[in-house]
RNA sequence: GGGCCAUUAGCUCAGCUGGUAGAGCAGUGGACUCUUAAUCCAUUGGUCGAAGGUUCGAAUCCUUCAUGGCCCA
């Protein structure tokens, strides 16, 4: 069906196909390597040619033809695999009559190949195969992006990942970074007890954050489901069940724009911990964000976007009041509860304001756009206020703040704890304001969830629970710009033909 | 949602104040048994993102749309 809009070189390869269908099946499935590249070069790079002759190691490696320069009777080329690249020498007189010319250099870049041989070194130096047989395990019907500048356009690397991969290591590395955060993590909480599990991803009820959740259809039970927007309420069960430690690591959708912070489904690490209290979870956060970044990057600093972050030393924490103080010399700071002062230094910064926003709100507000991106170094800013904080537990001292941190590196949110709200009263209290505001027209709103009221009615023990964000994590770790270059397929609008 | 920018050969990119489309790589044919962005000779390949408009004439100017990027909300 695409035939009609093939290229001349897709052309060309379609005839070479229909050429080694009419001999043999041109798609194999018996070749088994035993060697791969890295670690070839690993092993063997230090021992001269002169040893390497002596030894006559032999190998079978498997790849796809990257490189290939013909010297007539003789040719180089390189073989791509998963740990990296490895040169053959594939010489005329060192194959069966008619694999070179016939075979061999009728292939194309892009092609799959499995080869035998032995390993010595060129004379420029470069561990090599010398190769003995060699055959083609898979025809590749495209052609391969140009070999010098790779594969550019950032619209294509998203859109057809697997080009990006085959061409870009750096891109391999990002996923192999974020694969050993996700088990650096893994690990650290196993290692402190805590279980792993799976919650619903469909929902009743989306609950657990203030997020507009996307909408789903059972047909068998001809109900809506939401996607959820967060596990929070699932995982909070569960320690009411006894499961006193539970993590779980695991997407959540949210129904809002597409930027470089944010994709409608991302990543979260939840964690949950009876008998513990937010001042703990902030030092196990920095532990955390520690050991990963030395499994990951053997370091404990990083550098993003040409700013370097140290990750060893304490990170700075400072109440959300202190830190609005801080940026905003003009505010007094005997008004910083008083919600007129509030309101009219809110207005002079020309940010939007709801008429039922209280002064812990407009606090908030303020903070969002004059503090959060000021934020570089790790930082903990802690006492959020209650009200923007419908499932934290209030300070004891200080009713109007939560016992709530986030933390903030580069600017930007990377995690999310509190101390858990555990009173089921306060809590169905907290759920009819959010009703209201639902009612009132604020879509984000949370339901008011009977079954979770019920839960807690059983009672919930003294509990810590977080948030992190593991694609801003990773972005982190990984100095990528966007969170599209974390995601291996980032969402994307239907390509325009 | 708003602003700016981009979209030209399979890929990476040129294409000036409007005059009828180019390079490198890849491909094809040829030479070449130590190359590595291999080299040398020859050569194929285009609905210039889409649709309208202006003009004798549009890749180029204008409008709308699509997709992407960056910035802002």
């Amino acid at each position: 069906m695409t035939e009609h809009s093939d290229n001349e070189q897709i052309a060309q390869r379609r005839s070479k196909l229909a050429g080694l269908r009419a001999v043999a099946n041109p798609y194999p499935n018996d070749f088994r390597p035993d060697s791969l590249a890295a670690p070839i070069h690993a092993q063997y790079e230090d021992l001269s040619q002169d040893q390497l002759e002596q030894r006559s190691i032999e190998v079978k490696v498997a790849g796809r033809m990257m490189s290939r320069r013909i010297m007539g009777k003789a040719s180089f080329c390189h073989l791509q695999d998963r740990s990296g690249r490895i040169q053959l020498f594939v010489q005329r007189d060192a194959l069966p009559e008619g694999a070179y010319n016939e075979a061999f250099k009728k292939w194309d870049l892009g092609d799959i190949l499995g080869a035998e041989g032995t390993l010595f070194k060129t004379r420029t130096g470069e561990l090599s195969v010398r190769v003995t047989a060699i055959r083609l395990l898979t025809k590749a019907l495209r052609p391969l992006p140009e070999k010098y500048h790779g594969l550019a356009d950032q619209e294509m690397r998203y859109r057809q990942r697997y080009l990006d991969l085959i061409m870009n290591p750096h891109s391999r590395r990002v996923f192999e970074i974020r694969a050993g955060v996700v088990g650096s993590i893994r690990k650290f909480m196993q290692e402190r007890q805590f279980l792993e599990v799976e919650t619903p991803m469909m929902q009743v009820m989306p609950g657990g954050a203030v997020a507009k959740p996307f909408v789903t259809h059972h047909n068998a039970l001809g109900m809506d489901l939401y996607l959820r927007v967060a596990p929070e309420l699932y995982l909070k069960r569960l320690v009411v069940g006894g499961v006193e430690r539970v993590f779980e690591i695991n997407r959540n959708f949210r129904n809002e724009g597409i930027s470089t912070q944010h994709n409608p489904e991302f990543t979260m690490l939840e964690f949950y911990q009876a008998y513990a209290d937010y001042h703990e979870f902030m030092d196990l956060t920095e532990a955390m964000v520690r050991e990963t970044c030395s499994v990951v990057l053997g370091s404990m600093a990083c550098e993003y976007q040409g700013e370097k972050f140290d990750f060893a030393m304490p990170f700075t924490r400072l109440t959300l009041k202190q830190a609005v103080l801080n940026y905003n010399p003009d505010l007094p700071a005997a008004g910083i509860d008083d919600l007129d002062t509030l309101v009219a230094y809110a207005e002079t910064l020309d940010i939007q304001l709801k008429g039922d926003f209280g002064a812990g709100r407009v606090q908030t507000e303020i903070f969002d756009e004059t503090v959060e991106h000021n934020l570089r170094q790790p930082t903990f800013i802690t006492e959020y206020p209650v009200e923007v904080s419908p499932l934290s537990r209030a300070n004891d001292d200080d009713p109007r703040v939560a016992d709530r941190f986030e933390l903030f590196i580069a600017g930007r949110e990377i995690a999310n704890g509190f101390s858990e709200l555990n009173d089921p009263e306060d809590q169905a209290e907290r759920f009819k304001n959010q009703v209201a505001q639902r009612e009132g027209g604020d879509d984000e709103a949370m339901y008011f969830d009977e079954d979770y009221i019920r839960a807690l009615e059983y009672g919930l023990p003294p509990t810590a629970g977080e948030g992190i964000g593991i694609d801003r994590l990773v972005m982190l770790l990984t100095d990528s710009a966007s969170i599209r270059d974390v995601l291996l397929f980032p969402h994307m609008r239907p390509e325009s033909k």
